[in-house]
DNA sequence: TGCACGGTTGCATTATCATGCAAATGAGAT
DNA sequence: ATCTCATTTGCATGATAATGCAACCGTGCA
């Protein structure tokens, strides 16, 4: 597979995994913001897996990243410049979720929203599971 | 990459690879139909390689097939059902073209659909380098 | 019935991608 | 400075996908 039109190529293989389509996902319908550590409690997947795919998120102009102190949050690019951006995030939200993988995950989303404090996360992974020691 | 999601993998990996992006983006902008030999002269691809890209659009649910007797059509769906499909076209139609590979395609698309009769295809493969002895 | 031709597919090869582990980075708190 | 903790990444491995060639299918025509 060789890429000749920037964008477009880019744009598609990045929504090409499962994984990266439930973040987007996540991101689309809550028009929200979240760190590693809540994406990883929300997807229930390990913070390496999500941290990569994030970064491919993000070189394909997906999605953009803020660092704060040890916490950084991931978010859509809501590019001025860009009108297919939007119609990429109404796709996003039209579509259907036969087997309720993502109503789980903004559920999961949801609870742990929780526990932001002012608005900003301040704990780390919450699943005893997918927490690195 | 395990599919747990039916509808959105098949969707996003169908339009994974460059040059099915250029075959749905010359039907998304075109809204017409169009023959195997029709889109090998259109993307100066080789016509195995087209047959089987279509092939997975056509089971992404992307594409349909109607065959007339030696010729085959593909066309966009236009599920009535699937109000995401319209977000997609869209979508496709407001895609930058900074390498102008996909105003290429266009440009060969509507030369070639000049041999038309009636508005049927009625020749082969025209470019001597693609086409199968 | 045999031929020509648009389209498809099996097979082998090569390229590309996703994953897990462990180690590393870097920013705040002690 | 040192420790903790959220996040990232190098490396090795396994899985998946794209390609080219050649053979094949099926329809229409002589």
């Amino acid at each position: 597979m060789h890429l000749v039109n920037l964008h477009a190529e880019h744009l598609f293989q990045a929504l090409a995994d499962p994984t990266r389509i439930r973040a987007v996902r996540l991101l689309a319908a809550t028009g929200d913001e979240a760190c590693l550590c809540e994406l990883v409690d929300s997807l229930l997947e390990p913070p390496y897996k999500l941290s990569r795919h994030l970064k491919i998120l993000r070189q394909s102009g997906l999605l953009s990243a803020a660092k704060e102190g040890r916490w950084v949050y991931h978010r859509l690019v809501t590019g001025a410049g860009a009108g297919y951006l939007r119609h990429l995030c109404d796709m996003m939200c039209a579509l259907p979720d036969p087997a309720g993988v993502f109503a789980a995950d903004l559920g999961r989303f949801e609870n742990r929203r929780q526990l932001r404090v002012g608005g900003r996360c301040r704990v780390g992974i919450q699943n005893p599971e997918l927490a690195a020691q």
